[in-house]
DNA sequence: AAGAAGTCTACCCATCTAGGTAGTAAAAAT
DNA sequence: ATTTTTACTACCTAGATGGGTAGACTTCTT
């Protein structure tokens, strides 16, 4: 048996949801709440499998409500139903924890099948949601022709992204420190940049650094 | 109607997509292709406005084809279909502007809606795959209670991030250039790294630094 | 009331970085 | 065959960074 908690402060689609779950065999709302703070209160929290949770709430927001939800259950999966769909909503959601992300507009059936698809280990998302956090790993294209970092120079700001000295760097790649100037100079016209920690944050910027490591 | 490019050198697997994307009426497909560098050469691949695309081919492999994909029809929607689910295959594909990812055990049907799903601005990902890219987002949690960073050491943090000197933050969080190292050395310490460059790194793998810039 | 933290300031010093200049050897272009 | 470019190496300098030490002031404990 799924158990569920809502919140969400609008009382049409609190209620609305609790009524369309509980239909389903499967499911149990335990509880419905209004706000993050009543939920955290509840030690249902604790006993739910499934945390549907808005995002524009008064008081404590869906975002940091996921955040304290996922350190009082780390099991919950917890779902953000919400009408935002900017940037900062949805990658903060996602950093809070969140393991999906669906448009307020979703139906009754396509919210059913949504928890069931978490409860199978997948991560339901609405289609432009999906995309949007696609399109977030995407490098930038080639910008000028010029800009574009050769395989070496690539390969040395990966290590300065790691924090090592020009003279760990000169080791790893068998050169000397004066040739791993000679390539970071490079680096840093190519970015347009003139310090060690502007280049990596540029590298970021344009996808040339990873964004995740394991 | 829909062009799609299959590239994909398993014989049964390119034949197979083939005949069920054309028994839609929707869909053509253009060519298929067992390598990447074929599909290149062909001109047909900027009329695509879908390409299918494995991981584990001859020469090319599938990221790196992408790429190129991306750069001769940037309008093409670019879905991987593969039997590789580690890191490397899964975010690779996607920096390499891959907007869907999905595993090789895809029914017809399944495929065939993937690729309505890509085509009305959705990702269509395999379910694990979804999760993994969402989590991939998840902050790391406390760690050890010490080692969590104030406020202000997170605000100074981001700043170094962004490659601004210690003066330039002094001026703009209103201390003493000496104020600020005491607190990067604070930083330092909980992050148990002894430069500017291994703290912005860390506190990116730690998630306490944003992936995501706007 | 006294002590312990936490926040900030100041000063010193060794090392690291960024930037300029210059020169060499090999490969690529003309 | 000669010039240009690329990939280094060497040296020199100013300024930034990190690490250690120490003192002032505030807030929180006890």
């Amino acid at each position: 048996m799924v158990r569920i908690i809502i919140i969400e402060d609008n009382i049409f689609a609190r209620t609305g949801w609790e009524t369309a779950l509980n239909l389903d065999d499967d499911f149990v709302v335990l509880e419905t709440f209004s706000s993050c703070e009543d939920a955290l209160k509840s030690d249902l929290i604790k006993k739910a499998n499934v945390v549907l949770l808005d995002i524009g709430l008064p008081g404590i927001n869906g975002i940091e409500g996921a955040e304290k939800i996922a350190l009082l259950n780390p099991n919950a999966l917890i779902i953000m139903i919400t009408i935002h769909d900017d940037d900062k909503s949805i990658f903060g959601s996602l950093q809070s924890g969140a393991i999906g992300y669906l448009h307020k507009s979703v139906s009754p059936d396509e919210l059913i099948d949504a928890i069931k698809v978490a409860l199978k280990g997948g991560s339901p998302m609405s289609p432009q949601i999906a995309r949007k956090v696609l399109k977030s790993f995407h490098r930038f294209k080639p910008q000028f022709e010029d800009d574009r970092l050769t395989e070496k120079e690539e390969v040395i700001l990966h290590l300065l992204a790691e924090g090592k000295s020009y003279k760990t760097i000169a080791e790893e790649i068998f050169l000397s420190v004066n040739g791993v100037k000679y390539h970071i100079r490079s680096i840093y016209e190519k970015l347009h940049v003139n310090t060690r920690a502007e280049a990596v944050s540029k590298g970021r910027k344009l996808r040339i650094l990873p964004k995740f490591y394991g």
